[in-house]
DNA sequence: CGTCAACTTGATGCTATTCAACTTTGGTGG
DNA sequence: CCACCAAAGTTGAATAGCATCAAGTTGACG
């Protein structure tokens, strides 16, 4: 890995795995997003694209000179990263401490919030969206089997919470309801 | 908030509760180690001392205006992230992925590593420590309940994997074995 | 010596996993 | 066009692993 990049389109994963192939899913790359480590030369994780994938790349050494050389560009770069942090942290409140339904409850109420906020539009009313994820990536993504993640997922649209169109388009009639379902403290966490 | 700090001595916990008081540490705050977010007013999490604790203060606004004119240390900071976002992503695999054997085993490798690394101690023979932290704090940081740690510390005991003396007197005899316990992939991950 | 917090251990129940069979969907070539 | 196939998803039954509830035990300290 000898360059840094910045999601330009499309979704990619990063995941960690055990030697006996466990794996979970510790970053989400969404378009913005920047993956790769100034000051180090080899990748910790897997990435992997989702979807169809375009990237803005860079090389290594001339970013890190950049960066030296620009101020504002590190700064910028340290806020995005606790961001980051931040989320990671939202994150292991849900592996460590949530149950099934509210770990499947948490990853719609995210997706679902970050597409509005990236479609711009108004949240009166129904959400409506697609999963960018397969069963298994969401399970990868919750610590959980993928037989547990289509389980709950039934559960919440027997119970009304979701409605499904085919396996993959979801609508969100209340979205209170989900956040309700999902655990958080009524203000929602973080976007990412 | 208005402070941002270094830690001197002692050892702190970053935690994150949900509605109903289920709780879980999503950072464990050691000597150098940094808290506080330049730029963001109000604390996301709950910071508590576990031990006596010493810490080297800096008011937020001059420290972000050091932050502005003295680039180097941007990158510093930048890179400390970098480390706790690196921890913190090991930390989702367990707490997404491993059986509480492997997450106890995983815990008491941190430790030791840690506790080695500080105190300069060539690793050779037999490691020894104490635990800095009670039986719930390490149920928060791995996402169990204090029995359930209770038992594996017993049954990790029982296999000879470590050697206990009083509650928190912790031997190991053969760090390689333990590593072998957490389930890691051998070179072992991380400190932090 | 009594008290309290930390810890241990046991019995039981429940949640998510595991293993397995089956269904749906979208794409491919006859 | 449709039969076929593979990948994705659903659902059921049995089980394992951790949580929960409930007593005890230990050790430090007044």
């Amino acid at each position: 890995m000898d360059f840094v990049a910045s999601v330009v389109t499309g979704i990619a994963t990063l995941t960690q795995t055990l030697e006996d192939g466990r794996r979970q899913m510790v970053g989400l790359l969404l378009p913005s997003d920047f993956v790769g480590r100034p000051g180090r030369s080899n990748a910790a994780y897997d990435v992997t694209a989702t979807t169809d994938l375009v990237m803005c790349c860079f090389r290594k050494k001339p970013f890190e000179d950049i960066m030296v050389t620009t101020p504002h560009v590190a700064q910028r770069l340290l806020e995005m990263t606790l961001d980051e942090l931040d989320a990671a942290r939202e994150w292991m409140l849900l592996l460590g401490r949530k149950t099934a339904r509210e770990k499947i409850a948490s990853l719609l109420a995210i997706i679902a919030r970050r597409d509005a906020t990236l479609r711009l539009k108004a949240t009166k009313g129904a959400i409506v969206f697609d999963l960018p994820l397969t069963r298994e990536e969401m399970a990868d993504y919750l610590g959980l089997t993928l037989e547990t993640v289509s389980r709950q997922i039934s559960a919440l649209k027997r119970d009304g919470v979701i409605q499904l169109e085919g396996k993959r388009h979801v609508t969100i009639p209340d979205f209170d309801q989900l956040l309700e379902e999902a655990g958080d403290d009524s203000d929602g966490g973080p976007l990412n």
